[in-house]
DNA sequence: TTGTACGCGTTATCAT
DNA sequence: ATGATAACGCGTACAA
């Protein structure tokens, strides 16, 4: 009803709690960190206390007494923050949430601002940060690296030239392989693709994958255009493809939303999909079954990502050592386009 | 290169500037407040033994000393986080992000498992998050409005029942009348509506104003069908309508993920979009553009919400007395499909 | 097992 | 305008 909180009165402390419980604030403190050292009758009676006094002990203060912070900051790049309409980050950052929230961490947030990096560095070098995650589309963003020297940092997908810095991701140009695989099993021996761009790694370990195959069965890989992950770029790109007067009978595309693009054009030309030409997708993201007949696709498990992601940060920061590189497995999910 | 944050020694205090710069403590942290009355000469020299040590402030130790948190917490509960597919939740995250960036606040952010709401409640109340957002797609949620008596709190929607909270929106009754009305103006009278569920306020409102256009012209509203907001309900919804037998030339559907659901029937059905039945939607979202033609819609200002529920929190966590509820301008924007 | 007492890095009060 | 010094709320040797 009412709300006021400039005059609630201040919140108990451990100090209050003991007095309560005719215990030593020390005493207290172990109840509330779980010392097993504590006799369980008093333990209960601080617990009691702990409920009576509605006590909820002091972060800033925790994190400053026993030297070591307890939040984990997701760093989110300016430029990425801007193609925030795909589910990427948003699953990336559940994933994150959900791990999190069986531990001891809590999640914070940052958007990195190009113009004023002192900024960000400063919240993450501020001792509050235990460990960061990087969310970026330009993964090979070497903005960041740097300071894994600092503190603890974990990035989603692989950065664009290796930097020793420790990361999980999806075996792109593997599941692309077997995405191309299919369309082959299904008879399909013209397949184009429609490639990601090639200053990203997702784009490129895509077309790799989808070459790999096409080698493997000595087809001919030189159906390629080229997209920037948008749907305009995917139906641009088919039309290219279909301009050549080559025939295809086969089509990979490097992600869904370019491939909800293909379709349109296909569609339009009066291609019939599967029957006339076999299409399989990579993400499996709502474009996926928003399409008809539903796109045939590479499952990019995001939100295992993101746990993994703050599963690998925080074991760095318990001091373990787990590997650099972590791959998450794909599948693949067959649906009508192929 | 390598990565050894374990070992790394710890940071500059104020302490370490106060003793390089030859002067106290006290005078170090005013420079760094920038209270002005400290001698520039001085400041100056501060500065420059800030920038020599590489001096960044302790958050911990200041929130703890000045008694003021300076984070803001955005609450997602657990039941939103499973529809994280649509974009509304990363866009709002996206303005709050934005919003903050320019202010002294950070981000954080809390998946509220309705198993142990304790967890948050702690959070919340453990002393270092001066204010919070509610994002839900439920946003009657109860269970947090009695959390605004301890700290500032805004919630993302209308809740479903008036409890005095703050909030910001959109006004859905009147942007769906003003969608409705243009559907009237381009000759329509036999207009249907995809409704919203009954137990959210967008989908009660959107109806709402649909019908008040409707009355408005003495039209008649009884074609209403109801889904839940996801394509599927679009498209079974539709198939309802066009299965009573009554004509329909025109549809006011209230978010774009189910009038994509309905353009498949539609044009399976064979009718034209817009010649045989003209449609709005509502939202703006990736949807409206993925579909042909392209769909008129109700933009919904995500990214503008997110920033003006924090600027409210910020305004109410700085002791202002901001309204209580804020409505969002929203605009229609024409495309192919009306 | 429990309590005492010191320290964490800042801000804030009070002298100077 | 600047400097001591006492909080801030908690963890944690160390002592008992």
């Amino acid at each position: 009803m009412k709300q006021d909180p400039s005059a609630s009165r201040p919140a108990p402390t451990l100090e209050m709690v003991a007095a309560l419980a005719g215990v030593s604030r020390a005493t207290v403190s172990r109840v509330v960190n779980e010392v097993p050292s504590v006799d369980e009758d008093i333990a209960a009676k601080v617990r009691q206390a702990i409920l009576a006094v509605n006590y909820t002990p002091n972060r800033a203060a925790r994190t400053l007494a026993s030297r070591r912070p307890n939040s984990v900051t997701l760093i989110v790049p300016e430029s990425t923050s801007k193609v925030f309409a795909d589910p990427f980050f948003a699953s990336v950052v559940q994933g994150v949430a959900l791990y999190l929230a069986d531990t001891d961490y809590t999640l914070n947030m940052v958007i990195a601002s190009e113009a004023k990096p002192e900024k960000t560095r400063a919240f993450l070098l501020g001792g509050s940060v235990a460990g960061a995650l990087v969310v970026s589309h330009h993964a090979g963003d070497t903005s960041w690296t740097h300071l894994g020297d600092y503190i603890p940092m974990v990035f989603a997908g692989r950065p664009l030239r290796e930097s020793g810095s420790y990361y999980v991701d999806v075996d792109n140009e593997a599941a692309a392989a077997g995405a191309t695989r299919l369309l082959i099993e299904r008879g399909r021996h013209n397949i184009a693709t429609i490639a990601g761009p090639q200053d990203m790694p997702p784009g490129i370990d895509r077309v790799n994958g989808w070459r790999k195959a096409m080698a493997e069965t000595g087809l001919d890989d030189s159906m390629v255009e080229y997209g920037d992950f948008t749907l305009a770029s995917g139906a641009k790109a088919m039309r290219r493809l279909l301009g050549s007067g080559r025939p295809v009978d086969g089509l990979f595309v490097a992600n869904d939303q370019m491939a909800a693009g293909a379709y349109s054009v296909l569609q339009e030309r009066g291609l019939r999909i599967p029957e006339d030409v076999a299409v399989v997708g990579f993400d499996d993201d709502s474009f996926a079954v928003s399409v008809d007949p539903q796109l045939t696709t590479v499952h990019h498990p995001i939100i295992d990502m993101g746990k993994k992601m703050a599963e690998i940060l925080v074991n760095l920061i318990e001091g373990k050592d787990p590997d650099r590189v972590t791959q998450i497995p794909t599948s693949l999910v067959v649906r009508g386009s192929a």
